[in-house]
DNA sequence: TGCTGTTTTAAACGTATGTTTTAAACGGGG
DNA sequence: CCCCGTTTAAAACATACGTTTAAAACAGCA
């Protein structure tokens, strides 16, 4: 019951690694429970045993690093202020986008510990109309809240719903580069490339910069 | 065999503006031949005999209305241009964006005909995995490649790269709004209202005109 | 070693799925 | 009226699904 736990976190991370990769492939609908445990070399009934059933599950792989993303986040944030204040100046708008997209952005483009596919995998969650998943936005919402103050202080002239439309914009061209990088070349007839992580990063905070 | 066509295309049709519906909703794998049977009032064999199967039904809905929709952005951007051609200036980029942006939106704001579910429809089709679909990716890309030459006119400076990708992100910020205007008011605290078509359409342009 | 709680296995359950089949109902043209 | 191609109807098919059950295997501890 001690020692036992490392095969238990095991096969129980492995589901969890391998259910993130399949649901950020497809749809809830379209991943199968014996899909997921077959890939992982479990036994079937494992999903129902550990997680209770696939909802779970799917639930399970978006709060194991739910916290982690937003706390990345936040961070760049609050780093920014810090900057900010012993310079005695403002957070730039620049820093304040920068903070929202570099982390999903940065994550896209890891491979190693699989940040690439949870990221995926909560692109598409917004998408699932399961009313469990409604979290899962309001987490996001939580962050942007954050933020709030600090587009207020920069953009005085803009209302809130003003702001909020722009945040808005911003997730659109995140979640799409989140979706869509890996056919982009394809997209534009070879004609751009995927680049680096901070190139891509710089692309997004420059367009969104503007269009703020 | 004549007047007998109108049972036909009623039971036909009626299958199409169900499954638009809901496939607007749900993921291709989450909605059922039967909740779409069930929904138009039909057998539930009559999927596969008009569209041969559950796949061919959704194929069905993408090219019923694929021709209209391009049709339209088509027809903006030579208004576009003609007007541009007889005041002896160039076409605007606001125009272009508008070009691009004001179909889909509009019809996201048209339910009487059944427009806003082919609409939301798209925006997940292109998610689907299906390689069935690619090609509703390749038909905007060819409706995209007509509007290329206008924007290498109005920013000489840009690669062909650096377009694609700011087309790119238009489309980011214009599926995020297709996919999630009918929450907008819940995310942003009830601080911004989803609004008029044409205002909704006038924050997208003016959002990706500056960042362009 | 025998006991205990945990994990794994194999099998089965009940239901929902996409598709096929077979026959009935329909509606105009001979 | 009857014939015929088209459309609807009901039923069945085979498979895939999520979940449950019950027993076996395991590991630590007395």
């Amino acid at each position: 019951m001690k020692s036992k736990k490392t095969a238990r976190l095991d096969a129980k991370e492995r589901i969890l690694d391998v259910s993130e990769k399949l649901f950020a492939e497809g749809s809830f609908a379209s991943v199968s429970v014996r899909s997921v445990t077959g890939a992982a070399g479990v036994n079937l009934s494992a999903v129902n045993y550990y997680f209770g059933s696939k909802k779970g599950l799917f639930q399970a792989v978006y709060v194991r690093r739910a916290k982690l993303m937003n706390h990345e986040r936040l961070c760049m944030l609050y780093d920014a202020d810090e900057a900010a204040r012993v310079a005695g100046r403002e957070v730039t708008l620049e820093e304040l986008i920068s903070a929202m997209l570099t982390p999903p952005i940065f994550w896209l483009y890891d491979t190693e510990q699989g940040l690439s596919g949870y990221i995926r995998f909560l692109a598409r969650a917004y998408l699932e109309e399961a009313s469990d998943m409604d979290n899962v936005l309001r987490q996001e919402v939580d962050v942007f809240d954050k933020f709030m103050p600090y587009f207020q202080k920069i953009k005085p002239a803009l209302s809130e719903g003003d702001i909020y439309w722009r945040i808005h914009f911003i997730m659109g061209v995140m979640h799409h580069t989140i979706n869509h990088l890996h056919r982009i070349s394809l997209l534009s007839h070879k004609a751009c490339k995927a680049g680096t992580r901070e190139q891509t990063r710089d692309r997004l905070v420059e367009f969104c910069c503007e269009g703020f």
